[in-house]
DNA sequence: GCGCAGTTGTTGATGTGTCACCTAATGAAA
DNA sequence: TTTCATTAGGTGACACATCAACAACTGCGC
């Protein structure tokens, strides 16, 4: 087999980048989840799966399709809510018309937990990144993360 | 107590934001994980001690040294040392001039590892980031990273 | 020297994410 | 109807991060 030639390093500005993107993330990120913690109790998973059964009508989501929505693999996803419905926000239910399918919904604990910790997060999201930036900072923030979706759903070339 | 005032909810912007940010990251980093694993046989966090500790001259630094440069607690450290070791990447070694501290050194086979490792970690990171973003958007990041680094350390103001 | 607070590093318990594998049910083809 | 690939969802083993507790050692004040 051919010898591999020597790689593009990357230069000093992508280094830059590159070492703004692995620590600013998981800083941040830190932050806001021991908020969520201290202020209301929750894990930012826990935040996630209430907040989009939150949004729903009905206050309910078939669990493959919240799985999808989140981005979550259904494993995750299942023992997430197995811990979730322990602590009583959540209730599993067979539907009717697919005898493999269920659905989450949510208890009213589970509702009570999503209203009162909904603000305090917005908060804490504000506290931590959004009102530390500016206008065109969060711009283009949103715009590197559209081109990155854009490029996860059709890469430009395949592994050389 | 007084009731807690409406909060500032996002605007439109500041959810795209938000969004980007909740997002793009874990995509975008288990790709790259998703590569190192299957191209070196590495985690990312081996990745990151053994890079750390092959440009240090003798291959090798004081533990608590290590913990502190990649910001990583000292029971991390201590927790993936130990895998390491018994993968045979890096050994420990005790240190003359204080009997409590400990060095970890690389192996040979650690030195191989991240030797070969690198080269295809960097086409990796190129491929799922830095040659999909403009210069511009590269240089975006590593300023809002600034910014958020920054006021990590000195926080404007206490919780309200 | 003696006592003691602080440091270094490790350990075990616990919670969570991933992987491979499993069962049950579906729906379509033979 | 029988078969069988596919889908929904769950489970158990493992890897990893965090936390509290711990032992060993240091160096300072006395």
């Amino acid at each position: 087999m051919t010898p591999a030639s020597e790689p593009r390093w990357l230069t000093e500005a992508e280094q830059d980048a590159w070492y703004a993107w692995r620590r600013m993330f998981p800083l941040v990120n830190a932050e806001i989840a021991r908020d969520l913690g201290q202020d209301s109790g929750l894990s930012e998973a826990d935040y996630d799966v209430l907040s989009v059964l939150g949004s729903t009508d009905g206050h309910r989501m078939r669990i493959s399709a919240l799985a999808e929505l989140m981005q979550w693999s259904r494993s995750r996803l299942s023992h997430q809510l197995t811990r979730m419905e322990q602590r009583g926000v959540v209730r599993r239910e067979d539907v009717a018309t697919d005898g493999r399918g269920a659905e989450v919904v949510l208890t009213a604990a589970g509702v009570a937990a999503i209203t009162d910790a909904a603000p305090l997060h917005v908060e804490s999201v504000r506290r931590h990144l959004i009102d530390i930036l500016t206008p065109q900072q969060l711009q283009a923030l949103a715009e590197v993360g559209e081109v990155l979706r854009h490029h996860l759903k059709a890469p430009r070339k395949g592994r050389p």
